[in-house]
RNA sequence: GCCGGCGUAGCUCAAAGGAAGAGCAGCUGAUUCGUAAUCAGCAGGUUGUAGGUUCAAUUCCUAUCGCCGGCUCCA
């Protein structure tokens, strides 16, 4: 069954680069002018990077898309040619195609290959389907300027994006499917149901949290407040300004300085936290350690600032000022893999609790690091022993550690089926060296510390908005800003209804009542649009038996609850976190 | 930061070189109506900001700020 799907998934793939093919026809075609970049198939569909003015194809789209079908209709076929590179070189040459000679120059086989279309020649390994015509579903997406092979010192070119697929059903229902994700984006639903924004005023990618917004922090921080304490985490917090020197000696300001915001007071530099590490780490320094104190584990919501490009800010998933559920561990070596095991346990909680998929990577030494092998071999083989032992699947990403130590990161997918950085875990030997953290071993030796960095929702903030999206603003009960809103049908309810109202504030339950003389269908609307878990329905009937009629999200009824019933089914909904 | 697009009322959007418009939300009043929009009235804008072209600019030009799509998937 897996190797079916495998397969499948290659023939899309053929599909779309070969569809990325008649598209660069198509443009060449229209524009001979542009020079060709690449254009491979990707996650869900395909794009082509072309050296042309950016508006020029922007604006041309929809020609563009004519004339694929066009070459579609003229069902011409992919001929594959195999050349010397020699050859090759002369091909492009004489097609003025420096970017594919660029290409060119950087294979290391001697024989290429290109495809053949009609007029057009491409630089391609292929495969590809037959002839133009078996592509039959296709659109055109967007167009976008990429740097040429995705570094901002190379020339910009302009990027086409589509998609292709061999049914008109499955195109039709993955342009639906991006219709619906956009319905749950989290900006808009940030704001619709007033959970926060970012405002030009304040400065961009800065959030702030509306009332409802932050209600539901305050249960996401509370929540895991406890479930660090019972995990033998210590709260602690730090300020949100400190002395330039400490980043110094922790080597931000060498590698890091241009994400911080670093500023002079009377001749004092100091630094707007980018991290919380060093001040956790001074904590861990105010004192003598010794070995029955560790592991050590200091645990802070701590809100950091990092100056990120403009253009890469995105609502609450990338902002500038965040705050991260952030801890340091400190422990002997032998401890390590246990700690980690702890927190991969402790993640997976989390994932668990609010119902989301992860993906795991184990991510090693990059090229650019420092610490010796033997640590570097070490810390990895712990992090690796930690996920078997914990029996997870994962995938190595080989050279995509920090620079000071291996990783492990636990990516959620949202749904937008993009991979959120979430939990991570992170074995650091280069900070204790530097700030040459010690603790007295049994034999009253002195011994280096070992530190693991970690944090298991990531950003509050980034995952709120993973969280609004995955759940399409549906909050489950116990993170409902609002969770019951009483609707009393005619002003003759009213006094009853605030009885009832009173009662549920009274046991915590975050409730409104709705008395203004509208219509029930309009309430009920209203409420529906906000989202509200429960309603209750309260006219003449309720009044008199003394009950209340409760209304899901979902449409459901039920009708002829007593209060006290009511009370007891939203606490343990509360308490079992559904 | 870079490429492209977009900035009109709180929101969604229309119009357009010659008096800026609608729906929803808001406010006032009426309605008391049992499961996703009751009716009427009122108010709401230096068209992001600053320059320029023009008899005339919200529309055209320049700059600037902001927002949106993308800039890792390397034949």
């Amino acid at each position: 069954m897996k190797g079916y799907k495998k397969q499948e998934e290659k023939q899309l793939e053929v599909l779309r680069h070969s569809t990325s093919h008649i598209l660069a026809q198509a443009v060449k075609r229209i524009f001979p002018q542009a020079k060709l970049g690449v254009g491979p198939a990707i996650k869900d569909g395909f794009y082509y990077d072309f050296d042309i003015d950016g508006e020029l194809l922007a604006k041309n789209l929809s020609r563009i898309k004519r004339e694929m079908e066009k070459i579609i209709q003229e069902d011409i076929p992919f001929q594959k040619e195999e050349l010397s590179k020699g050859e090759a070189k002369r091909l492009f040459e004489e097609r003025q195609e420096s970017y594919k000679l660029e290409l060119l120059k950087d294979i290391e086989d001697d024989q290429v290959s290109v495809y053949r279309g009609g007029e057009f020649v491409d630089l391609c390994r292929g495969p590809h389907v037959e002839s133009s015509g078996k592509v039959k579903h296709f659109a055109l997406l967007s167009t976008a300027g990429a740097y040429w092979r995705g570094k901002e010192e190379n020339p910009m070119l302009t990027r086409i994006y589509g998609t292709s697929f061999f049914t008109k059903e499955a195109l039709d229902s993955y342009l639906k499917w991006m219709e619906e994700a956009k319905k749950r984006d989290h900006r808009r639903l940030g704001k619709e149901l007033e959970i926060f924004g970012i405002y030009p005023d304040l400065g961009s990618g800065l959030a702030v949290y509306h009332p409802k917004g932050a209600i539901i922090r305050e249960v996401i921080e509370n929540f895991e407040k406890k479930e660090h304490m019972k995990r033998g985490y210590e709260l602690v917090r730090t300020p949100h300004i400190s002395r330039a020197d400490l980043w110094k000696i922790s080597g931000h300001l060498d590698f890091y300085k241009e994400n911080m915001y670093v500023f002079s007071v009377n001749g004092e530099d100091y630094v707007l936290k980018p991290m919380n590490c060093p001040a956790h780490i001074v904590i861990y320094k105010s004192k003598q350690r010794s070995y029955r104190d560790l592991p050590l584990r200091l645990f802070e919501l701590g809100t950091v600032y990092r100056r990120e490009e403009s253009g890469v800010l995105h609502g609450l998933l990338r902002l500038r000022g965040f705050t991260q559920d952030d801890a340091h561990i400190f422990c002997m070596p032998s401890q390590v893999v246990d700690e980690v095991r702890g927190v991969l346990q402790f993640s997976l909680f989390m994932m668990n609790t609010f119902k989301l998929g992860y993906k795991i990577n184990l991510s090693t030494r990059p090229e650019k690091s420092i610490g010796s092998d033997i640590l570097w071999e070490m810390s990895t083989a712990a992090l690796r022993e930690a996920l078997i032992r914990e029996n997870l699947d994962f995938d190595v990403a080989a050279g995509e550690g920090a620079f000071y130590g291996p990783k492990i990161d636990i990516q959620m997918e949202d749904a937008l089926s993009r991979l959120w950085q979430g939990p991570t875990i992170q074995v650091d030997f280069n900070l204790p060296e530097r700030f040459d953290l010690t603790y007295i071993a049994s034999g009253g030796e002195k011994e280096r510390v070992v530190m693991i960095h970690r944090v298991v929702l990531g950003t509050i903030d980034r995952f709120l908005g993973v969280l609004i999206e995955h759940l399409e603003g549906k909050f489950p009960l116990w993170l409902a800003p609002l969770q019951i809103k009483l609707l009393p049908i005619t002003d003759k309810e009213l006094s009853y209804a605030k009885g009832v109202y009173e009662k549920l504030i009274k046991e915590d339950i975050r409730a409104e009542l709705d008395s203004r003389g509208e219509m029930l269908s309009y309430k009920i609307r209203e409420a529906q649009l906000q989202k509200v878990p429960y309603m209750l329905v309260i006219g003449k009937k309720e009044k008199e038996t003394d009950t209340v009629t409760i209304r899901r999200l979902n449409g459901e009824n039920i009708k002829g609850v007593s209060l006290r019933e009511l009370i007891r089914m939203l606490k343990e909904e509360i308490s079992i976190r559904n």
